[in-house]
DNA sequence: AGGAAAAGCGAGTGAATGCTCGCATTATAG
DNA sequence: CTATAATGCGAGCATTCACTCGCTTTTCCT
């Protein structure tokens, strides 16, 4: 029964130290990514930051890629984690306190590790494009739903619309508060944005 | 008076055909930027498809970046272009109508070549980065200057402040419905998201 | 016409980089 | 203890690609 060779047709399989391992590899990915821009993230380099050898990288990634879509994947995980908590929390919240909240969990989002969400935004190849698509439609799905449940206190206009309009709205807010103006960021001027951001949103809504 | 060697330090001096040569470099540098992304944009293939050799290539831009630089001010300066006589256009509108003109401006903009705006917008390696900041900075203070213009229309609030957030606004939701959303672009549907933005930033600003 | 400068050419070079493959080391099982 | 699998290694291969250099062709000027 010769079955199976000692073929490890490469990637999967995770036990001990290899757990590590992997770890070590995405971290280092993540490390060269934001200190030296994706062009100069090669996969030796990688290795030797990693303190693995590149035989080791290719066993658990069969490409550059996929080590950099692990990158991408673990950075949406930590922000999805705040949204998706952020959501739940707000559920029976009126809708100005609600919003307000959005819009403070979404520049607290994306200062989790500003360096890395540039990278990332600026600079993707190609990978990890379905994946950031997957977590837009979720963060919609998500907010529509919260807007479905306080209709009431909605103005009658198209729920998908109103939600993409705002998603785009909060997003852009604080992706550009964080990466563009990280310089003028006194506590004062973030309430001011949140204060400000919020009241368009909300009025806009009812 | 053998002063000036042959030595043509590369990159300047066009005078006839010349002329052809480098328009004829930039157009196909942006047309594989677009049909095949940054990665495969090589300068042997600029070069091939341009119909001229490497080594014209090399005589009037200094490197690869240069050549993607010079395609990232094309389209900048086109959206410029527009968007700077729209805000001529509106200086002495009043504020609902003027935002709506902005709205409809901005959507238009990044109608012009969606495709290269995408690739230009995710894939930018580094160069061209200045140039970005440049613009953007020109669209704030003519922004600014209009509401300054129309102060008695507007609340009291910070100029700079409203005028992050609402340039911030208009440009994410033009970007994403041109870009995200290319499918679903009916007229009705941009007729209905400029009318929703123009409401929910008028409604912000009084 | 004739000479000089401008424009154009494209095979070739050198360096970088993604990835493989045969082997060494460590852990697990019987 | 020994066999077997899992994990790790890293020199080197193959390829790609930005860029150079010596040369030819075209244009300009007198």
């Amino acid at each position: 029964m010769a079955r199976k060779p000692p073929t490890k047709p490469r990637k999967n399989a995770l036990q001990e130290r290899s757990r590590a391992t992997v770890d070590a590899l995405v971290e280092a990915t993540a490390r060269i990514l934001v200190r030296e821009g994706f062009e100069k993230t090669s996969t030796n380099r990688i290795a030797e930051i990693a303190g693995v050898s590149v035989g080791s990288l290719y066993q658990y990634f069969p490409s550059k890629e996929a080590l950099v879509a692990a990158v991408i994947n673990r950075h949406n995980e930590e922000i999805m984690g705040i949204v998706r908590s952020a959501l739940i929390e707000i559920t029976d919240m009126p809708l100005d306190k609600a919003v307000r909240r959005l819009v403070t969990v979404a520049i607290e989002a994306h200062r989790i590790n500003p360096e890395l969400h540039r990278v990332l935004a600026e600079q993707i190849p190609r990978a990890g494009k379905l994946d950031v698509e997957a977590f837009n439609r979720e963060i919609h799905t998500l907010v529509r739903a919260y807007f479905d449940g306080h209709r009431k206190e909605i103005r009658k206009i198209d729920l998908d619309v109103a939600t993409f309009i705002c998603v785009s709205t909060i997003e852009a807010i604080a992706h550009n508060t964080v990466l563009n103006q990280a310089a003028m960021l006194s506590d004062k001027m973030v309430r001011t944005l949140v204060d400000e951001t919020t009241r368009m949103v909300v009025g806009f809504l009812r």
